[in-house]
DNA sequence: GAGCGCATGTAAGCTGTTACATGATTCT
DNA sequence: AGAATCATGTAACAGCTTACATGCGCTC
């Protein structure tokens, strides 16, 4: 029942873009794995150190600024092999959308709409980010599948505003 | 910055449901709130007590078996519609499925198979158990809007996951 | 030499999960 | 009487965020 997607996130960055310093996986999380999962460095430096601890991966000597650059073991490859194929992903929800959703009907009719109105403008300006980002996934295989994910997400969730939205103003 | 929305999650149960008890609550997470956030007695019952204190609901005498009702009161009430009405829900993503799909190029194409079936079967199922509840939630107002989203969302998904397996399917 | 980006870390606090623990009432 | 359900809690741990803190190297 061990989660530790953040390793696994971690991991996957190293086999997908080679050695990297923690600096690098941060603004790979920022850049790349955005619509996916994030993390802060806060987060990313002690969790490398954990990790090589457990010999997932190895870290070489420092570079300029006291950059450590840290590669994946065959042991690292082998449990990210691992999770990807046999993990189930949960599929539990948390979301504050969501929540917003739920509550809709102790707001009054228009404050109702600009709620909705709000998470559209959201989704809107998110697909736009994604889609403009579409050509330069597309050069490299990884990101591909999560990117054409996250834009259907965007689509349906922006297509069930328009729909409340109409359902409201009609009401 | 402030997140509390496992507390706004609370108040606006204890709005729409009436007065309730911490056990009451957490069925509710479990039976009507599940597509949308989740929480377990352990961490609703301490939550209840620190919402009494800063005097977002109260609390009745004590019933059979020690029962606590709780009522929201009208600070409550401004807090939740306060919440409801300004609050920019975070789009911040972490979501394993997401990461699996991420990282597919590093399984071979039959593991690939087999990742995004699963993850298809799991929204089937969970689409599924969306749609026969349909008829409940539309008698009650609250929800509703929620249920869509998530119908919506599951949707997209699956219709992700027929994408993806043809194309893996056809290289 | 001033400023920016690179590069690393620690500490405090909040949130959430799992495991443990207890007792009352109702149903069969 | 035994089992299931009702009903409440605590404690330990894991995960994540925010704020704090430091210093190097390059460019203008």
């Amino acid at each position: 029942m061990t989660t530790m997607s953040l390793r696994i996130a971690l991991l996957g960055l190293l086999a997908a873009k080679g050695p990297s310093s923690g600096y690098d996986l941060a603004k790979l999380f920022e850049h790349s794995l955005n619509h996916v999962w994030n993390a802060g460095h806060t987060q990313i430096y002690p969790e490398l150190v954990k990790m090589t601890a457990d010999g997932l991966v190895s870290v070489g000597s420092e570079g300029p600024r006291g950059r450590k650059t840290y590669t994946i073991t065959d042991d690292g490859t082998a449990l990210l092999r691992g999770w990807l194929a046999d993990h189930e992903p949960s599929i539990a929800v948390r979301s504050e959308m969501a929540l917003q959703a739920f509550l809709l009907p102790l707001l009054d009719k228009a404050a109702a709409i600009a709620v909705v109105g709000r998470i559209k403008a959201l989704y809107v300006a998110k697909l736009a980010g994604m889609t403009c980002q579409v050509p330069a996934v597309e050069a490299s295989p990884f990101g591909r599948h999560a990117l054409r994910l996250g834009v259907a997400q965007a689509e349906a969730t922006i297509a069930w505003a328009d729909e409340t939205l109409a359902a409201l103003t009609a009401s």
